[in-house]
DNA sequence: TAGTGGTCTAGACCACGTG
DNA sequence: ACGTGGTCTAGACCACTAC
């Protein structure tokens, strides 16, 4: 007999799951914002009358989430998207000798709308309720690589305009967690490889039917709610795009 | 200053990472094979001389590279590429509900080669070193799916034959790790869309320059040493390629 | 020097699986 | 009943950072 697991099971949770969902939800309700530091691991032991072992348990599951980070002698710090986190974290462009580098971006369009059936589905809200959508075409050495259409739950992301967008110097998963405290900890991406639509085509400089990378990503916050959803053409010449699986 | 970590640095390891490296060592050699268990955690933490707290972090990592499980009040065995692994850990092949089915293969041909310069490269070996290259087709529903063009270092699968690879009723890793204990624990992808090749289109059944995923991939071993390097062709049509990166 | 996280100990008790 | 891993304690000392 598998039982599968119950979200709410009879049984208690651990003390040290119990910090960490604490922790976790201090985190998500913007107490530190990133880059700052949590209170020492002794303050926080006192705080939650456990012992320092307990808490540390609690903190390194955190760390190994990649929600904070530890720095011997400093503190315990809220991890930020930074530049070389999204280099590695996760899928990027590389050319032959296996270099990254971050694409520039140009915002097509930002606009409100409402969800369609397989968007709701995608970002776990109901069917016609507001989302915000941008286009975006990324370019790399000056051409344009990769085509985004992107739906964020309007709910999450209140009051962001299209200028934010426009003059961030950090991906939209940076900006993310810099403007609205949210971080992406897990991407979901379907794969397929197809014949250019015309309109894609003609962003991408490419004739029509030439063969694209076409990619549906959804990317989830450590809630586990979806955070944004997107459809992605890239145009894969000199550049692969990777994708690394598994430890370290 | 930045110092760069050097490999073999002044400072000696802590004590749980020097256990963590001698229980990857008897792994390595095969001292347990898969989904035999482990000596209990009292006997280890007294042969190694350390306490239960420091041999529990040792596996702990362990476990956070998926290479042995602990099963409460049965013990820590070492992981195998089971079925359900294979379905659930690295790239697979979703349907539009997002169900996951592992594909029929086919083996194709199985030599003895000599690594081209690339080939060398990604596997770590000398140009002109013996790999063993097989050529496999994936049915899925019945369609021929996917196409693998593998290399392999000959020196880690000496006496590997066409009949264990034809007859096996798991995945190369699955394969891999029973007949040899080496367990492929992260695997890299670069991905592109390619107009189909026509010897490829042929084993594929599609038209020639029908849009096809290409796809090189490498899986390394715990040591970090890399198990095999291949060439795929994936044919997306009801199916698309999926990949999950980040945490859970 | 004081405060931080990093490592380690030597136990305790609990929950689970097996005989 | 017994042995396993799972949780938790209440400290210790070390390495590093900041002042």
């Amino acid at each position: 007999m598998n039982m599968l697991a119950t979200p709410s099971a009879s049984k208690p949770l651990p003390r040290y799951r119990q910090i960490k969902q604490q922790l976790a939800e201090l985190l998500r309700e913007g107490k530190w914002r990133h880059g700052q530091a949590l209170p020492s691991e002794p303050l926080l032991a006192q705080r939650f009358g456990a012992s320092i072992g307990t808490v540390r348990k609690a903190i390194d599951e955190l760390v190994a989430e990649n929600i904070v980070v530890r720095e011997q002698g400093r503190g315990t710090f809220v991890k930020s998207h930074t530049r070389d986190y999204m280099l590695n974290v996760f899928f990027q462009l590389v050319d032959d000798a296996g270099r990254k580098e971050l694409p520039r971006h140009q915002l097509l369009s930002f606009v409100r709308w409402r969800a369609d059936v397989k968007t709701a589905e995608r970002l776990g809200v109901a069917p016609g309720s507001a989302v915000l959508r941008l286009r975006n075409l990324l370019a790399l050495d000056g051409k344009p690589t990769v085509y985004d259409d992107i739906r964020l739950p309007a709910a999450r992301f209140a009051g962001l305009t299209a200028n934010e967008l426009s003059e961030r110097d950090t991906t939209l998963y940076g900006l993310m967690q810099q403007r609205f405290g949210i971080t992406v900890v897990r991407i979901v991406e379907h794969l397929e490889a197809v014949a250019a639509p015309a309109d894609v085509a003609a962003l991408l400089a490419v004739t029509a039917g030439h063969p694209l990378l076409r990619i549906v990503r959804t990317g989830y916050s450590y809630g586990g709610e979806a955070a944004d959803t997107r459809l992605r053409y890239v145009r894969t010449g000199a550049r692969r795009y990777e994708s690394v699986l598994g430890q370290r």
